[in-house]
DNA sequence: ATGTTCGATTAAATAGAGCTTAACTGAACC
DNA sequence: GGTTCAGTTAAGCTCTATTTAATCGAACAT
């Protein structure tokens, strides 16, 4: 293996200096004084047989062979930074970081969190809401809370509870409106954040399964499953909820789900962490956790026809 | 920023250790001696917090944790030294790296090399001969000829010539075959390696092209150009020769190409390097070599007809 | 068994890489 | 025309990285 690497601290020192344009600047990134961090480009320059760096009045800009070092050298210890941080977190039991989207985020945990706060206040919890699917190691992520199904290599992947759609609404709205059919002249709400399901849970499909022949088009339209229910929790209308994001309101009586009938779907809501990542501590308890939260809402389902949204799927 | 990087040396350590998977042979890579590498290694797990390896009698294994850091870690090393190699590669005039197919390696490169290389006794011309595209940094190459046509994002693409083919056979094999009509009955030789142009550029195109429905099928086959025009040289046959891949035969009288009608095509063969390089002088001086070399032989289209493949592409 | 060998560890001593302080340069800004 | 800003240079110091040499423990050969 011919022409080794020349001294890290110097290469440490041009990603710095490239990524800042600037000595100074890189310098105090690096906690050194400007003298030392030119001293490191200077002998990476003689290491390398040309200059880097092009010395004007008072700036500095790359060379040509600067220009071909600095990518590769900037993306490499983005790299490092990234694989020592993942791993430093890998026995830091004393923060967890926990994506999910805004709706589940909103109507799932925000209310719940602060029970799982008090049982475990050894735990500092980190939340970002996020619909974007994110890098574990790149985000610094424990845990991804998202909606969906199929199969994610390399992740341990659990399912949280068995999904439904049912409309819900104010007890008052659903005083007005006490039938399915009635709703044909009810004020809907749509969650097209739903859209992406196939096959579709919409009130289309809704309707199909309770054998009323209604594509409703018309009405409030959410790209939020949470602000859809909150609209539906102001008495604004009648939404298709997801169990997660309503159980805990209907359980508490703000929303009823009077017609008795839910869509299911494959999706669900799925705990994801990295493959092996299940078994330490603090990702243990938060999954521990939730399915027991989970449990304590089991009942809602009780009463309830449950109809395959593929047996009510347009044809 | 949070939690800075370790020191580099203790990374670098850890890399070599867990790719051998042994402190000794580690040590010996870095020319350090074990003792030496065992202090950073422990020094890196100092910085952790926790052991990176599982000391077994005579081996070692990586923990959790090393098993997290270790792909990373290997990562960003390989490709801090990709970019040095890279960047020293700049301004090393003396050795120039090469990559063609084996058709074009053969039949054009090799006959010829021997003059560059006295022209230009200061240059160490290194030759791959690979189908396959390589990766300019990943495999250290400075110059590719390849042919093709299209974009190349990113990368100074040079057309050496307007290329066409004609069939092409000994002297003898003409004066059995003098006229295209008697090709029916000629021992004709395929050449595989075109059958991703589009329009095609195969013996049925040709003979469309001189006016004859004519669409052989056996023969003898080459899946590399050169085996192909080697099977002619010998008298085996008849092929359509590309003009880079016979030129040089047929200005020395060893292949003949008697009809005087060739099929062009909007592929070539190119001079390919990464933008920018094409001015670094000894990638400039075998361009120029070659561009000169081509001149040479630009006679041999004097009195052909061309013929577009795409003027002759089957319905 | 038992001695040998191999790979890792430890301790002490040392070389030198990398840092700081301090003084200097040269252009730009006011 | 002085001030400031960014980078350079030189001297000296600190502590990191390394070597040498001795130690340990298990495995292998005899």
């Amino acid at each position: 293996m011919p022409d080794r690497l020349p001294p890290l601290t110097a290469l440490r020192a041009f990603d710095a200096a490239a990524r800042h344009m600037s000595f100074a600047r890189a310098a105090d990134e690096l906690n050194v004084t400007p003298a030392a961090l030119s001293f490191q480009i200077k002998s990476l320059e003689e290491h390398l047989g040309q200059p880097l760096f092009r010395r004007l009045n008072r700036a500095v800009e790359l060379t040509e062979a600067g220009r071909t070092l600095a990518p590769g050298v900037e993306d490499a210890f983005q790299r490092l930074t990234r694989s020592w941080r993942a791993t430093r977190r890998l026995h830091d039991t004393t923060t967890l970081s926990v994506t999910a989207g805004p709706a589940f985020t909103a109507k799932w945990m925000a209310p719940r969190l602060y029970e799982f706060a008090q049982a475990h206040p050894e735990i500092d919890l980190r939340f970002i809401a996020s619909l974007r699917m994110m890098d574990f190691d790149r985000d610094e992520i424990d845990v991804a809370i998202r909606f969906g199904h199929g199969p994610d290599p390399g992740l341990y992947a659990l399912p949280l509870a068995f999904e439904w759609l049912t409309p819900v609404m104010t007890p008052e709205m659903a005083r007005r409106f006490p039938t399915p059919e009635s709703l044909r002249k009810a004020p809907l709400i749509f969650d097209d954040s739903l859209d992406f399901l196939d096959p579709p849970c919409d009130w289309a499909a809704w309707f199909r399964a309770v054998g009323i022949d209604h594509a409703p088009e018309h009405g409030l339209r959410f790209s939020q499953a949470d602000h859809a229910v909150d609209a539906a929790l102001a008495g604004g209308g009648i939404v298709l909820g997801r169990r997660a994001l309503v159980v805990k309101d209907l359980h508490e009586g703000r929303l009823v789900a009077p017609y008795g009938v839910a869509l299911s779907t494959k999706a669900h809501f799925r705990f994801l962490c990295p493959r092996g990542a299940e078994t330490r501590p603090h990702i243990a308890a938060f999954r521990d956790w939730i399915l027991a939260e989970i449990g304590k809402t089991a009942s809602v389902t009780e009463g309830l026809t449950i109809v395959p949204a593929e047996d009510v799927a347009p044809k």
